[in-house]
DNA sequence: ATATGATATATGTGATCTCATAAATCATAA
DNA sequence: TTATGATTTATGAGATCACATATATCATAT
């Protein structure tokens, strides 16, 4: 075949680009962990691999393995036998949730504080913490979560441990679905998320002193002042 | 059929046991678990689910499933497209898990000590503690790894929270085959459990004191310097 | 009217087969 | 001698089929 004379690395204009090779499963994985964190599912929903792999647009077999995977995050449980749903909201789970969560996200953004001055983070929080505020004003409740989970990711990032990352994310695909299933409650949500970017404002202040110990609580007033308005939602 | 008439809940000496129901995927997954925190699998050691499949005398399906989970818990990682391997050492990558662990296990030894006394707490740690001297003295060492596993796992249960003890044992699950390819320096790895069984006793003490700064800085100082002396020894 | 059994349906689990391809080996040509 | 292409082998990924059984519905008998 003549075409393999054709010298590709010559100086000429390529626009080819990688491929995805991900796997169908490790999209199928992402799509739904996507989908608990913005809060299309409901705590304690139920699920079916069939019913998950038509809505996605492929088989059973890929839809199987990332549901092993969110099962061993706790995010989906098996409730009997044969039968899976999204971790539903039990209220002393979640309280010990919180207070794992407080450790961890608390430890983070200590490091982040610690860490060497960064202008442009403390830009990207504003910008974040700034989204969710514009996000309250029209009313537009998912970009207002996806808001704050950027500047909290944004944060933690800076501590510069992926594996700390790893842990909380997964931790906020237990909390997430029930943060989220609060939206229905506008005048909560609304309030819950007000709160939220004034101690944000608290944190970003503490880490652009380099202020270990504030930063630690500002991210741990914000879990728990959240915790306990979700708490008085859900239980009612 | 007449049998049916019988009375099975007539007061007589029934024997019969609830039988195993779980699935083979989750007996598997149990099974590679175990393994790797008894380190029958050096980091880095390349798996095949065939292999495995063979190994455990099942076929490849359940195996799949109980990977799929074990690679959500960073146990096992992909190296490649069509490549499984237990997740090898990496200093700082370990380094950053060790600080983790003691941010969690800290707390949880925290929590426990925090609990009202009990006194069958403190006999149990006692006797978990002197199985891994006895187990010293007559150099079984896999026994000196369970005694400790043993000693953590009573502790941090002892905090009162399953979620976090579902996070730590996920976080041995990684730290756990490094620890065990120690054993073959049996010096270092006497040496190593020798100043473990000294600082677990005044872990003891500060919770029967119900100190807890005492238990936090105990379980802190357990975590680190094995830390410590084994990444002299990985890194040679 | 209630409880028991039969039936139908849905669903996770497991086994098996196929396929694309990564890795290794070997052959060939410049 | 070296580099390139062909060949073989092993392996994860995906599809499909079969199966046991949980759940719900309905029928029947007491």
């Amino acid at each position: 075949m003549h075409l393999k004379t054709i010298d590709m690395t010559a100086p000429r204009a390529r626009t080819l680009v990688p491929v995805d090779v991900t796997t169908i499963q490790e999209r199928v994985y992402q799509s739904i962990r996507l989908g608990l964190l913005r809060g299309e599912f409901l705590p304690g929903e139920q699920v079916t691999i069939r019913g998950l792999a038509e809505v996605l647009g492929t088989s059973a077999m890929p839809v199987r393995e990332a549901v092993a995977r969110l099962i061993a995050e706790h995010a989906i449980e098996q409730s009997g036998p044969r039968t899976l749903r999204v971790a539903p909201y039990h209220a002393t789970e979640h309280q010990n949730y919180i207070r794992i969560r407080m450790q961890l996200e608390g430890y983070a953004a200590e490091r982040a504080a610690s860490a060497p001055k960064n202008p442009a983070l403390i830009d990207a929080l504003r910008r974040h913490n700034d989204d969710i505020a514009e996000a309250l004003n029209v009313k537009d409740f998912d970009a207002a979560l996806a808001g704050n989970q950027a500047f909290h990711f944004e944060l933690y990032r800076a501590a510069g441990y992926p594996q700390i990352l790893d842990i909380i994310s997964s931790l906020w695909l237990r909390t997430g679905p029930i943060v989220a299933s609060a939206r229905r409650d506008e005048a909560l949500f609304t309030r819950l998320f007000k709160t939220g970017i004034r101690i944000h404002g608290n944190a970003i202040d503490a880490v652009a002193q380099r202020d270990r110990a504030a930063a630690r609580h500002a991210i741990n007033l914000d879990i728990r002042s959240s915790h306990l308005a979700i708490r008085r939602f859900s239980q009612r």
